[in-house]
DNA sequence: GCGACAG
DNA sequence: ATCTTGTCGC
């Protein structure tokens, strides 16, 4: 798939924060199309040994959830890590990635926030609004915004909110693990980012996508760290 | 000034 | 995110 460079990655926080103003006015919170029938998820993993930054993206078939295309990249991550400024530092590895996708999918969900962000623009809307598709932050923790903790059920869901306003919804997907913070991304609404997260959870914390594009980049990672580890001695377990 | 703080 | 062993539970 293709993508708009609206603007050059930096390494400067001012000018990032600058880019986000810019660029937030342009995130759509309505659904540009009404059918979803490939889905995507991306995720990334970094090296323990040097700045290395794996991504990865699978496009399942909706609502079967089969894989239709994956595709994966690496780059050495320039910005540092910074929250709220998550898009300049894993944007340009999962752009490579996209790029490299031989389908279009309809829709692509994020392990990070989208408009639950200070600026309304975390990295789901602003990888959306690069790659011009329909996309969900589906972040693990909190970033920002006030909420209850959902009840221990499957589906419980709690309101995300921030300065009065929702942003986001926090659902627990599976009873006994921490819930996800689901927001809308780009070219979508709440009600259907959530129905997709849910329609496209099969029994675990994360939505297909997300987890297997979640062990493909750490197996990218594991692969990597494991053959740079080389020869040499091999680490004997410590006794004391 | 202090605490919070996506991966 | 990554560092890390065992352990509790289905």
């Amino acid at each position: 798939m293709k993508f708009t460079r609206l603007h050059q990655w930096t390494t400067d926080i001012k000018e990032a924060a600058r880019i986000q103003d810019n660029l937030s006015h342009f995130i759509e919170v309505k659904p540009s199309k009404k059918e979803y029938s490939l889905i995507a998820g991306a995720d990334t993993a970094y090296s323990k040994k040097d700045n290395s930054v794996f991504a990865a993206v699978v496009v399942m078939r909706f609502p079967e959830l089969v894989t239709v295309d994956r595709a994966r990249a690496q780059t050495m991550a320039n910005f540092p890590y910074q929250p709220s400024y998550f898009a300049f530092r894993e944007g340009p590895v999962l752009i490579k990635a996209m790029q490299r996708l031989t389908v279009s999918p309809d829709v692509i969900m994020f392990d990070a926030h989208g408009i639950a962000h200070e600026k309304g623009i975390g990295m789901a809307s602003h990888l959306g609004l690069m790659l011009d598709v329909a996309s969900i932050g589906c972040a693990k923790k909190s970033l920002i915004g006030d909420y209850d903790e959902p009840a221990n059920e499957m589906n419980a869901t709690s309101p995300l909110n921030l300065k009065g306003r929702q942003v986001g919804t926090i659902i627990r997907t599976r009873v006994d693990v921490k819930p996800l913070f689901v927001s809308i991304g780009h070219k979508i609404d709440l009600e259907t980012a959530l129905e997709l997260v849910i329609a496209a959870t099969r029994g675990y914390r994360l939505p297909e996508p997300m987890r297997v594009a979640h062990i493909l980049s750490n197996k990218m990672r594991r692969n990597y760290d494991g053959r740079l580890r080389g020869p040499g001695p091999y680490r004997m377990r410590q006794f004391e």
